[in-house]
DNA sequence: GCTATCTTGGACCGACCGTTCCAAGTTTGG
DNA sequence: CCAAACTTGGAACGGTCGGTCCAAGATAGC
């Protein structure tokens, strides 16, 4: 009997995650969420809860539906190293240009904000995805990686890298800088030319 | 003729900025300020005047009385790799443990927040300091590297990996889990062992 | 000790904050 | 076509925001 929604839940919070991704959470008011969607204040708080809600839903939405898909992309290409590379090729020119240019990571931006135990959950196990990522293909590399590399710091240490180019892209960093970053610690994983 | 301040300015300034760099600028109130420092609104108008003014004037001083102390010292210490080891470590060991555990690094958490263009001019700053400093040391680690090695790219690479750190220990990242991902860094520009 | 000059405390400002609430509208099963 | 169940727009809430202002207090040259 009742009535129904009169807008898509998911869509509504796609334009919801974009907002709190560019401009950040505390300084994004519910007002500006309003005239972003075009709900009202009152379907706002009835599908999704407060602010903070909100904005945990945005967040998590932001991990499943754009992170992951490339974390699995990342673990089941199989090439080894040139997978990482288009890895962060990829990242790299998502951060620098098009329609996210300068917005940084969602991820990595919440790491700079509140300390919400929720939302802390959802950045720990970001980072628990991607280093398993990377460790699967950094398996998949194998002879193209020095015989002495520990697996698991390499992958610690490209999330890590990761996770800098993100924070630095937000801040206007110069894309050719970030690849050579990234392009120095692909090779030095390599063994040496012979 | 005039009065005189009743309080010693920069004493106050660090207070402030150890305010915000712990809960960061947009969600630290006047009010919040006022009540730390002990000063009232009037004074610290008078003296900093507004909020993003003081929040600038803080964060600079974080930039010149902590980080490049610390950056003149690695580029100063002239062992080469130990010296890098050393910067990392101790940079884990204050993020991790003591009086501000977990409060990350100041400037990697601007990075998260506004664009204020007065804001990404002392990060930009931030960066090339670092990265400056991080070219020296290497270049006096020598045949510590690999010889096939890219020093500017090798330091653009350490300094993304630090701000990777800073921003992964504000979300309370394992002290043991960074300093694997910064070995395997520090390892990897290693020649191979004989 | 008077006075010019600056500082200080704190009341006060309008704007905006996140949130609540309710009357009106819409839908659907009967 | 009624009525129960839900959504919707928008007014309204108390609280907090950053910022201003002024009377009272402190200082130092004269």
């Amino acid at each position: 009997m009742p009535d129904v929604k009169h807008f898509d839940p998911d869509a509504v919070l796609e334009q919801v995650e974009r907002l709190f991704w560019q401009r950040g959470a505390a300084s994004t008011g519910v007002a500006e969420v309003v005239a972003a969607t075009g709900l009202s204040r009152s379907s706002l708080y009835a599908t999704y809860g407060g602010k903070q809600d909100l904005y945990v839903k945005a967040l998590t939405r932001y991990v499943e539906r754009r992170s992951e898909p490339v974390f699995q992309a990342l673990a089941t290409d199989g090439r080894g190293l040139p997978a990482i590379a288009a890895f962060f090729d990829r990242l790299i020119e998502a951060r620098c240009a098009g329609e996210h240019a300068r917005w940084g990571c969602m991820v990595s931006n919440a790491h700079a904000e509140g300390a919400d135990p929720e939302v802390r959950r959802v950045l720990d196990r970001h980072q628990d995805r991607l280093r398993t990522a990377m460790r699967t293909a950094l398996e998949a590399a194998g002879p193209q990686l020095r015989p002495d590399t520990d697996l698991d710091a390499a992958a610690e240490l490209l999330t890590l890298l990761a996770y800098g180019v993100n924070l630095r892209s937000r801040a206007g960093a110069d894309a050719a800088a970030l690849r050579e970053g990234v392009t120095a610690a692909l090779d030095s994983l390599r063994p040496a030319a012979a």
